[in-house]
DNA sequence: TCATCTGTCTAGCGGTGCTAGCATCTGGAG
DNA sequence: CTCCAGATGCTAGCACCGCTAGACAGATGA
C-alpha cells in the first residue's frame, strides 16, 4: 500500500526532474547540448530510464514547453493593467519579450520547436489554452469594435516575429525600442 | 589551357546541382530528409564531394538560402505598386506571404535555420541586402512621418510572425485573411 | 614513357535517438 | 525464513547523423 504510494511519488519526482533539467541544461547550453545521454548523465540515472517517462527527446522538450506555458501565462495575468489603453497594451508587450528574452530556450521549446502539441484544438492542454486567454484578457479591454481575438493574434504574432527575428540577428539590437513603439501606436490605432 | 576551363565550369554545375537537390529535397521532404548522405546520393556522387564545394552541410543550406533571397527580391519588386498606398502595401505583404507558402522550406532555410548569414552588417551579401531594400522601397513610398526602416522591420516582423505561427499550428487556418486584413489597417493607419 | 598531381572513392570516427534483453533487487506467499 | 515472481534499471547495440583520413585511379605535363 504505503510502497505503492512511495514508488509512484518517487517516480513523479524524477519526472519533474528530467524536465528541469532538461531545461535547465538547454538555457545553459542550448538545446542542442540537450542529447538524451548527456540528460540522462546530469539525472544520474541511464539512457532506458527517460524512455521509461517520456515517449522520445520530442515529448520531452513538449513537457518543458508547457511548463513554459503556466509561467508565462502567469506573467501576463501579472502584467495586465487596467488603466488607460495604450499603456496597458504596453505592460502587456513587454512582460512578454521580457519573458522572452529571459528565457530563450524555453521559449524557443514553446514556439518553435515542439511541433506535437495541439495548439487551438479540443485536446489542447489547459495551460497553452490559458496562455492564450491570459493575452486576449490583456488585448480585448482595448480592442474597441475590432475582434479581440483576431487582434490578439495579430499582435501576437508581431511581437514574435520581432523577438524571433531579433534573435536570429536579422533584425539590428539597436532599433528594439523604436520598433516596440511603433507597433504599440500602430496597433492602438482606432480609425 | 580550355581543360581548365571546362573543369570549372563542370565544378561549377556540379555546385549548382548540389544546391538545387538540397532545395528540391528539402521542398519534397523537409529539411530533415536532406541528410549528407542522401544528398551526395542525389547527386549521384558519394559524401566528400560535397565538402570539396561546401564547408559543411549548414553552408549548403546557406547556398539555398541565398537563392531564395534573390528570388524574394524580384517578387517584392514585382509586387511593388505605385497607386493608393493601402493597396500598395497590401499587394507588397501578399506577394511576401505568397512567397513564404509557396516555398515553406526555402523560406525555413532563409530565416529560422541558417544562422551563420550576416544580416546587418558590413559584409552582409548583396541578395539579403536586396531583399531587404525591396521590401523598405515598397514600404517607405506611404511611412508618411514614420522612420521608413523601423516601420519595414515592423512590418517585416508581423507577417514573418503570422507565417511561423501560422504554419506551426499555433494560429488557426481560418482566420488567415482576417488577421492580414486587420495588420494592413493598423499599419496604414496614421495618426 | 614515366612521375606527379588532381579528383574521387571507400572506410571509419565519434556522435545521435532509441531499444532489446539481461541482471538485480524488492515484496509478498508459503 | 525461504523462495519465487515481477518490477526496475542497466549494458550493449542498432541504424543513422556530419565529417574526414587515406587509398586509388585517371589525367597532365616533362
Amino acid at each position: 500500500m504505503s510502497t505503492q504510494q512511495r514508488r509512484e511519488r518517487e517516480r513523479a519526482q524524477r519526472h519533474d526532474l528530467i524536465v528541469k533539467t532538461a531545461r535547465k541544461l538547454a538555457e545553459s547550453e542550448g538545446w542542442d547540448a540537450v542529447t538524451t545521454r548527456r540528460l540522462a548523465d546530469e539525472i544520474e540515472y541511464s539512457q532506458p530510464v527517460l524512455y521509461s517517462h517520456f515517449a522520445g527527446k520530442d515529448a520531452i522538450v513538449a513537457a518543458v514547453a508547457l511548463e513554459g506555458f503556466t509561467e508565462l501565462a502567469v506573467r501576463l495575468r501579472a502584467a495586465t493593467g487596467t488603466g488607460e489603453p495604450r499603456a496597458a497594451l504596453e505592460g502587456l508587450a513587454r512582460a512578454y519579450m521580457t519573458f522572452a528574452e529571459e528565457n530563450p530556450a524555453l521559449y524557443d521549446a514553446m514556439f518553435t520547436m515542439a511541433v506535437d502539441l495541439p495548439f487551438g484544438q479540443d485536446d489542447t492542454p489547459e495551460p497553452l489554452r490559458d496562455g492564450f486567454q491570459a493575452l486576449l484578457a490583456g488585448v480585448a479591454q482595448f480592442a474597441d469594435g475590432r475582434d479581440p481575438a483576431i487582434l490578439t493574434e495579430v499582435a501576437w504574432s508581431a511581437l514574435h516575429g520581432l523577438i524571433v527575428l531579433s534573435r536570429g540577428g536579422r533584425l539590428p539590437a539597436s532599433g528594439r525600442e523604436a520598433r516596440l513603439t511603433l507597433l504599440l501606436d500602430q496597433l492602438s490605432a482606432t480609425r
